[in-house]
DNA sequence: GAGTGTGTTTCCTGTTACTGAACAGATTTT
DNA sequence: AAAATCTGTTCAGTAACAGGAAACACACTC
């Protein structure tokens, strides 16, 4: 047994990938950058063309919009989105600030709904990923883990530095998260990107195990969140927020 | 050469597409729906898990937000939704209606963009598709092909009924094509949704030919869109709004 | 009109993706 | 509590086929 055990299937992946990166592009193109033969790639592009994936117009192929909708429907039929939906766009709305849901998956952060109270401010993207020790929500995920778990974290996927904010040795991962526990909330001061500042409030499946479902959070420029407002109205706002959708997950 | 080039790939999308449709299950339950072997199921599945685009859960598999990141990836990589969304915003505070930008793709209407006044206003989906006989915007679509291409459609897709209200056979939709040509405007009676209408205008690429690129379209119930708003109204906005991103598009 | 791109097709072969069956847990039934 | 019956997972063999090389077709350029 191989690491992928339909081995095409990587192929195909691979092909999807560089189409990702390159937004539009030809056989050849692809099969010198994959290292695979032209007709390879091509067998994969008209597989997936045919399977209504691709969209190839002259000779060039690119990604079409079956991902889209794949996408949403994924992340509508979550309940966790369906519930915590309406706290998402309230908190915009009452903070004025960017809000977010946050669900760990392999290992990151990733942003299953974005809203920001004014239009056109598109600075995180819905469905977009960052490192979980790097941004407060990824924070409170990591937070309600047990200590082997976060171990593993720090040993597959490492504590890369995305600014000089970022946290990047194990002690002092290990005592933030206790002080993430031991508040219920998180904070992110530019570690993500500079001048970026966020917090975020866990959502806890009630039901069985206490496992953590997902988080709120806020975000916004540094001069904006600052002081009391960065260190108790806020923080207060996206707690009862995430309070609230826990009552509601757990019926 | 087969239909599907690089065959596993398809019985690839065939797991995820019963995962879409299932929203999490088992191996034995695919393999008994797909008519695989339960072997050949979990091998997909353990590939699409260390492709990190399904997420395995004590035994249960479930599709992951991956397909989210792509899909907006693609979709915010489209210049035509980079100079539309402004215009579908705008739209959508000055109708007070919901508002999308739809492109064609593989015979269907896809929303690639969708915007609505009130929040939590949620009828028409980010990614959704619609066949292009029954919107005012795939209307537009089919308008400005070729009368040969219409007929392919209308061969390979078929006129299905959505509503009584449909258009379902050929002269009526090459008389109503006709008249969509004529006044650069579309509109949707009840043809997709009983009690939903709709309106569409082209977005043309002005560079090399006059192809296609896109349409925006307002949607509403039945109540609010009839009359003097409907004819004039809302079409001038539609008109207008088209209009000033085929412009733009066009440097 | 030769030349260099492209995407597409063909053909062959070594790989591998599938099946059927055995295995290992967990849960339920008796 | 043990047996029966679900799971998901692993294994082994074979028939299918995915991938590579090269020829092809077509569009450009020079």
């Amino acid at each position: 047994m191989t690491e992928y055990p339909v081995g095409s299937v990587r192929t195909t992946a691979r092909v999807v990938r560089a189409l990702e990166d390159n937004r539009e592009a030809g056989v050849t193109e692809l099969a010198d950058e994959l290292n695979v033969s032209k007709a390879s790639v091509h067998n994969h592009l008209t597989t997936l063309e045919r399977l209504g994936v691709v969209v190839s117009d002259a000779g060039r192929y690119r990604l079409g919009l079956r991902f889209l909708d794949i996408g949403i429907g994924v992340r509508d039929g979550m309940e966790l989105h369906r519930i915590a939906r309406p706290e998402v766009d309230g908190l915009a709305q009452s903070t004025g600030e960017a809000t977010a849901l946050v669900v760990p998956e392999h290992n990151e952060a990733v942003y299953a709904a974005v809203e920001t109270s004014s239009r056109n401010d598109r600075r995180i993207r819905l469905g977009s990923r960052a490192p979980l020790h790097a941004t407060a929500a990824g924070k409170v995920v990591l937070a309600y883990r047990s200590r082997e778990a976060v171990e593993e974290y720090v040993e597959t996927v490492g504590l890369d530095p995305e600014t000089d904010r970022t946290i990047s040795n194990r002690s002092e991962l290990h005592t933030e998260l206790r002080s993430v526990t031991d508040r219920g909330l998180a904070f992110d001061r530019g570690e993500l990107f500079d001048g970026m500042r966020s917090v975020a409030a866990p959502v806890r499946r009630g039901d069985d195990t206490d496992a953590l479902a997902g988080a709120l959070t806020v975000l916004g420029p540094a001069e904006r969140l600052s002081g009391k407002r960065l260190e108790e109205d806020l923080p207060g706002m996206v707690l009862s927020a995430a309070k609230r959708v826990e009552l509601e997950l757990a019926d």
